[in-house]
RNA sequence: GGGGGAGUUCCCGAGUGGCCAAAGGGGGCAGACUGUAAAUCUGUUGUCUACGACUUCGGUGGUUCGAAUCCACCUUCCCCCA
């Protein structure tokens, strides 16, 4: 499934083949958590962005419409229009972000449902029973993304509950695809590294799960709050012990910076909200760094977002017209932000592919990791 | 012509003797956002030689230890009656 193409240090070139297509790697996902591009690009609209595969979420999904629902449909690929892969992440970032609405326990957790506050029970069963309705093409782990900081005791018994809950996920879905009416037979399962920044506990975890022979592995519970050194020693120590044969897979990260210094330390999948959620609020990655739309110095501003982009906006729209749309609170500024966003992701990632098969990842990494982190 | 009501900091609008440089919105300016409860949230928004001082609440003059708040006149606007 994973074909490994070519390294620099430790920065990896490879292509991760699924029932919908072959993603090459480094990629980043775009996230699409209730199956939707949030600021209002369609499925089809992601593919003129460069988008290689989406992400969507399980808890989401199952509270509305309900993933029995979608499996009705013929699962989220006919749902939403979306014929390349797509990843459905577990719920267990929700464990993390929905903190005073839900109560862990062996068997699973209880949320209150953010929707309408009724009662949802989800363990690993639940979230592969949906994931697997949902007929996503990788089905992420269970596990409890855990709060930093944390003590070391609690964060020790954690690891041990979604190591648990990782064997229960990789039986369950084993057996759900078995089943004759499977939507996505083909779907495997990724688990997840937890252990805040705890080093022993990040190396006893990761062991431990190597030993499942997963399809791939992601280094969850970074980016909630720790340094960007702790974030980049962990991805250190953990990748030192991840199978160099599966896809690593850095989760909810993260600004173009953090990317190219977590493919520098042999990460191969990324995901993160930022592009999105930062474009809807006006700010625009850009390849000389980050730019506020919403200042006032770009209020007669006839030049491009970034004139280095060929985005749709930036191939058409001047800043100042882009910052009239975001004061004026138009929809079409909030989709502007989206797309540049994720066509400078996509593109950002690209980049790297192309620098990484010239064997010029070094030199690219050096011109760009601190730019793209400035502010224009 | 008669009667009534109102003019507050960029705008709307609270405030009716000291705790008022003046609530709350809006707008402006700036910041945050990392497996999305986020078209959200935070700060700031009279001036200055800035833990203090100064100038503001239509204008002028007064009452008072003290006024955006009370009084007089002026002025502008709105409503009703003729």
């Amino acid at each position: 499934m994973y074909k490994l193409i070519s390294t620099q240090g430790k920065a990896r070139r490879g292509e991760f083949s699924t029932p919908h297509g072959t993603v090459q790697t480094p990629v980043f996902m775009n996230v699409g958590t209730q199956g939707a591009i949030k600021g209002g690009v369609s499925a089809p609209e992601l593919k003129e962005l460069g988008c290689q595969i989406e992400l969507s979420n399980t808890y989401h999904l199952h509270v509305r419409p309900g993933d029995e629902l979608i499996k009705r449909r013929g699962g989220l690929h006919k749902f939403i229009n979306w014929d390349g892969p797509i990843l459905t992440d577990s719920g267990g970032f929700q464990i993390f972000s929905l903190a005073q609405l839900r109560k862990i326990k062996e068997e699973g957790v209880n949320f209150n449902s953010h929707v309408d506050g009724r009662k949802i029970f989800m363990g690993p069963e639940e979230s592969m029973t949906i994931q697997s309705n949902l007929g996503s093409d990788i089905a992420m782990a269970f596990d409890e993304c855990v709060e930093i900081p944390s003590t070391y005791d609690y964060v020790d018994k954690s690891c041990e509950l979604t190591y648990r809950w990782l064997v229960r996920c990789k039986d369950e879905l084993t057996r759900l695809n078995s089943l004759p009416d499977a939507v996505n037979p083909g779907q495997v399962l990724f688990g997840i590294n937890q252990g805040a920044t705890f080093a022993d506990l990040r190396v006893r975890h990761m062991k431990q799960i190597a030993e499942l022979d997963l399809a791939g592995y992601a280094i969850g519970g970074l980016a909630v709050g720790e340094t960007h050194q702790e974030m980049y020693d962990t991805i250190e120590i953990v990748e030192e012990h991840m199978p160099e044969d599966k896809p690593r897979y850095l989760m909810g990260v993260g600004t173009p910076q953090n990317i190219i210094e977590g493919v520098h330390r042999g990460i191969d999948f990324f995901d993160c909200v930022m592009p999105t959620r930062n474009g809807r609020h006006g700010h625009f990655f850009t390849w000389e760094g980050v730019l506020n739309i919403h200042n006032n110095k770009y209020a007669e501003d006839d030049g491009l977002i970034d004139p280095k982009c060929g985005c749709p906006v930036c191939r058409n729209y001047s800043r100042a017209y882009v910052r009239h749309l975001f004061k004026a609170g138009e929809v079409l500024a909030m989709r502007f932000g989206a797309i540049h966003n994720l066509y400078f992701y996509n593109n950002l990632m690209l980049r790297i592919r192309n620098a990484l098969d010239d064997g010029k990842f070094a030199e690219f990494r050096g011109e760009y990791s601190e730019k793209l982190g400035s502010r224009v």
